[in-house]
DNA sequence: CATGAATGAGAATTCATTCAT
DNA sequence: GATGAATGAATTCTCATTCAT
C-alpha cells in the first residue's frame, strides 16, 4: 500500500519548502535591519544555514527574493486584517489593531514592508497602494455615513494616514520595548479620529 | 584697483562653487529618485556635467556627498521655518506652510530628506530627529498651554505626525499637479488638529 | 526454467540500458545544437526524463558523456562504411553514400561528430583523424593506381575534403528539406573528382 | 594656438584605443586557442596587461567582446579580398591567395572566425554567410561565362567550398610550419578547379 | 583644478557534482 | 538504482575610488 517513493518525495518536498521558508525568513530579517542593497546573498544563505547556490535554487535572483518577501508580507497583513468582520471595517480601532498585530507577529516582514526604500519595487508599490486604497475607502465610507468630515482631499488624507501608520509601526519594530502595543493602537486611533485638538 | 589675478581667482572660486552646487543638486535629484545606494557616482558627475574625479575634489567620498546633501536640506528647511516668528510656532498652520514651502522650493532636497532609506543613515538621523523633536516640542508646549490634549504618548504622536508629513510631502514632490499647495497645508493642518472626526 | 528474479533483472537491465541510450541521444541532440560547453547536464537529464544524478550513474562526468557520444558516432559511421565491400573503397561515390546515410540515420550524432568545437577534444580528434586518414589513404591509393593526380599535398587535400564533407553534411542535418540525399552525394562526388572545371 | 587640453585628450584617446586594441588582440588569441567559453575574462585582461574591470570598460560583456573580435576579423578579411581588382574575382587563385594572406597576417582572427563554435553567434553567422555568398556568386558567374560546369547545386557546392577553405585554413593556423602558403593556395585552387581527377 | 581611463576588491550568479533519502 | 535538493568553487560583472596627464 505504501509506495516507497512517496514518503521520500513528501519528505523532500517538506524539506525543500522548509529551506525556502528559512530563506524567506532570513532575508526578511536581514533586509529589514540593513536594507536589501546592503544585505549580501551569502549572508542570507549563512543565516538560513545553506550554501549560496541554494538561494538561487529557490529564487531567480536577489531581487526576486525581495519581491517574494514583500509578497508574503502583504499576504500576512491581509490575513491579519481579514480576522475582523468586514462590516466593522469602519471601526478605526480594529484596523489599527490588525496592523499592530501584524507588526507584532511578523516584525521582520513589517520592517521590510514599511521600509521606504522598498516601496519603489513593484510588489512594494502594490503593498503601499493596498494600504492607501484601503484607507481611502474607509475614509469615503465614513464620510458617506456622516461619521467623518467630508472637507478633506481623500487621496491626500489617505496618504497622510498611511504615512503615520508606516512611520509609527516601522519605528515600533525597532523599539518594541519603549511603548506597548496598546499605546500604539490608542495613539494611532485617537490621532486619526480627533487629531491633537483638546478633548471636548 | 583691479589686479589681473584677482578676477581670475574670483572667477575660479565662483566656478568652483558653482560646480560644487551643481554636484549637490544633481546628487539630490538622483538620490531622491533612486535612493543613494542605487545612484552611481558617475551618474551624478554626468548629470552635473563634470568628470567623476571632480566629485572627489569636492567631497571626500560618496557618503560625504550624501551627508552634505542632507545637511543642506536640513539647513534650508530650518531657514524656511525661521521665516515665521518663534512665538507663532504653536500655530500648526505656520509650520505646515513652512514645510510645504520648503518642499515647493527644494523638491529634490525634500525628496532626499524625507526618504525613509536616508533617514536611517547617521546624517539622515539628525534631520529626522530634528523633525521629530520639533514636533514633539510643539506638542508638549501645546499640551502645557492647554491647547492640545495631554493623553497621548508624545514620542509616538510626534513620529506619527512626522510620518504623515513626510509621506504627504514626498508624494507631493512627485505629483505636484494633482493637488495645490494650499490643499496640502489645509489637509495636514486640519488632520493634525481635528483628525477625521466630524466638524462640530 | 524461468526464475522469477531473472525477468526482473532482465527488465531492469533493459530499462537501465534504455536510460543510458536515452541519455546518449539527448546529449547528442543538445550537443549538436548548442555545443557541449553550452549544454548543461541538467538539460540533458530533463530531455532524457531522468534526474540529474542519473547522468552520473551512467557516466563518470560530463566529459565522459561527450566522449561516449563521439565514440558511438564514430562506431555508427564505421558501420555504415563497412556495408560496402572494402575493394570498392576507391569508389568515391560509395564513400559519399555511406557518409550521407550515416548523416541521414543519425543526424544528431553527425551534428556532434562534425562539429568543429568537438573535433578539438581528445575523443573528437580520434574521429577527425579517422576521417582524415581515411580520406588520405583513399587519395594515396588512387594516386598509386593512377586514378588520381599525384601533385597535391596529401594531408592538405585530405583536410580540404573532410572540410567540405563536414560542412555540407552538418548543413544538411539542419536543412534536410532543401536538397535530396542524392543531390548531396552527387555534388560531393563530382566536386571531389572533377572540381568546378567544365565537363570535357 | 595650442589648447593645453587637446594634446592630453588626444593622448588619452590614443591610449584608450590602444587598450581596446590590446584587449581585442588578446581576446582573439585566447579565443582562437581555447575557445571563448574556456577563456576567462581575467585571462584576457592579464594578457592585455590591464585589470579585469577594464575589459568591461571597453565591452559590455564577454559576449560583446567575442562579437567585436568576429566583426574585426570579417572586416580584415574583406579588406584583404578588396586588394584584388573586382574584375579578377573569377580567378580562383586570387581568392585563395587573399584568404591565405588574411590567415597569414591575422592568424588569431582567422582562428576565431573559422571556428565552428563561433558560427552560431550572429556576427559569426554573418561572416560565414559572407563567405558562402561570395563563393556562390563566383560559381554562378563562372557558370554563366562558361568557365564552370553548370550541373551542380550552387548552394551545396558553395558550402562545400567554404567547408574546405575553413578547414584547411584553421588547420594551417595551428600548423603553420607543416606546409607553405603557396602549397595551401595551390591545393585549394586546383582542388577547386579540377578535383582529384588526373591531369589531362 | 579638472579629467576620465584604469583599478581591483567585492558582490552576484552559474553549474558540474555529490549524497541523503 | 533513482532522485533532486544542496553544495561551493569558479566565473562574471559592478562601481567607488585613484592618479597620471
Amino acid at each position: 500500500m505504501d509506495n516507497p517513493t512517496l514518503p521520500t518525495n513528501n519528505a523532500r518536498q517538506r524539506s525543500q519548502e522548509a529551506t525556502r521558508n528559512r530563506l524567506l525568513e532570513s532575508a526578511a530579517q536581514l533586509f529589514s535591519v540593513n536594507g536589501s542593497k546592503k544585505t549580501r546573498t551569502i549572508d542570507i544563505a549563512r543565516d538560513a544555514q545553506v550554501a549560496v547556490g541554494t538561494v538561487y535554487l529557490h529564487f531567480k535572483d536577489k531581487d526576486a527574493l525581495l519581491k517574494e518577501v514583500l509578497k508574503v508580507a502583504l499576504a500576512r497583513l491581509k490575513q491579519e486584517i481579514a480576522k475582523y468582520p468586514p462590516e466593522s471595517s469602519l471601526l478605526v480601532e480594529n484596523k489599527m489593531t490588525a496592523l499592530a498585530s501584524f507588526t507584532e507577529h511578523f516584525p521582520h516582514l513589517a520592517g521590510v514592508l514599511f521600509d521606504g526604500g522598498n516601496l519603489a519595487t513593484s510588489p512594494g508599490k502594490e503593498a503601499f497602494d493596498f494600504l492607501t486604497a484601503s484607507q481611502e475607502r474607509g475614509l469615503l465610507e465614513g464620510v458617506a455615513q456622516g461619521y467623518y468630515r467630508g472637507d478633506l482631499h481623500s487621496g491626500l488624507a489617505a496618504r497622510a494616514m498611511v504615512g503615520s501608520l508606516v512611520q509609527v509601526l516601522s519605528w515600533w519594530v525597532k523599539n518594541p520595548e519603549v511603548v506597548t502595543k496598546q499605546e500604539v493602537i490608542n495613539t494611532l486611533t485617537s490621532l486619526r479620529l480627533e487629531g491633537l485638538g483638546p478633548r471636548t
